[in-house]
DNA sequence: TGAACGATTGAGCAACTGTTCAATCGTTAA
DNA sequence: TTAACGATTGAACAGTTGCTCAATCGTTCA
């Protein structure tokens, strides 16, 4: 068998890792979404436009969590929200994210 | 404007999160890349099958940090492992893992 | 105006995460 | 057999996370 070439395979390999702030941008976004609490919400707004209460019912949690969790959604613009009176709704702001949790999907599968 | 119908929207959008346990599996695949030192080995073997040595050197991190992750991985089916003499090589284990970390790239640039 | 309601915010906390450090394992080659 | 080396492991620690609670904001409508 060929004998592993470690600093070859190491120059290679690093030519994956050139874009340092992308990958961190990449890993915030499945930060995000590695919360279950966060993943729910963004799956019910797959469906439908709600309201914190909503969301807070639909969950079985307080209005509070809910709030401070779609705050961090929304700074990573994976939601957006739309003013009612006294009601804010929320929906998805990027139609990647269902792509990619159908991809994810099909990791778990296996 | 027609008005929001609260319990219909909750209705439709539970739709979404009825297969719970699915759910978690796929907030975990989130998880594990949602942090840059696994992103950053899962891209290097993306490239090149490595052993511990070479993603430690790669990542400029110890081998026991590299080792800590890659059990993660390991554990979770991102990675597999083939033994030769004193080193464990590594490499990816799912098809599917380039195409999400493509997906994300795609939302993270905009 | 002011009471009610939906939403947001900040402090505080318990639980969790990622790394280091030291010890140990397994394999190879003197 | 033993020394060296690559890899793994567990404890410990600092930093982070997600929730609760209480206070507050903004809007509506008696």
């Amino acid at each position: 068998m060929a004998a592993h070439n470690h600093q070859a395979a190491i120059r290679s390999a690093r030519k994956a890792l050139t874009d340092e702030p992308t990958i961190y941008a990449i890993s915030e976004t499945f930060k995000i979404l590695g919360d279950p609490t966060r993943l729910k919400i963004v799956l019910g707004l797959t469906r439908e436009e709600l309201c914190v209460l909503d969301i807070a019912e639909l969950l079985g949690m307080s209005e509070s969590a809910i709030s401070h969790q779609l705050r961090l959604l929304k700074t990573l613009r994976l939601v957006k929200q739309r003013k009612d009176g006294k009601m804010v709704f929320y929906s998805l702001d990027d139609e990647h994210i269902e792509d990619l949790i159908r991809v994810a999907a099909r990791h778990s599968e296996e």
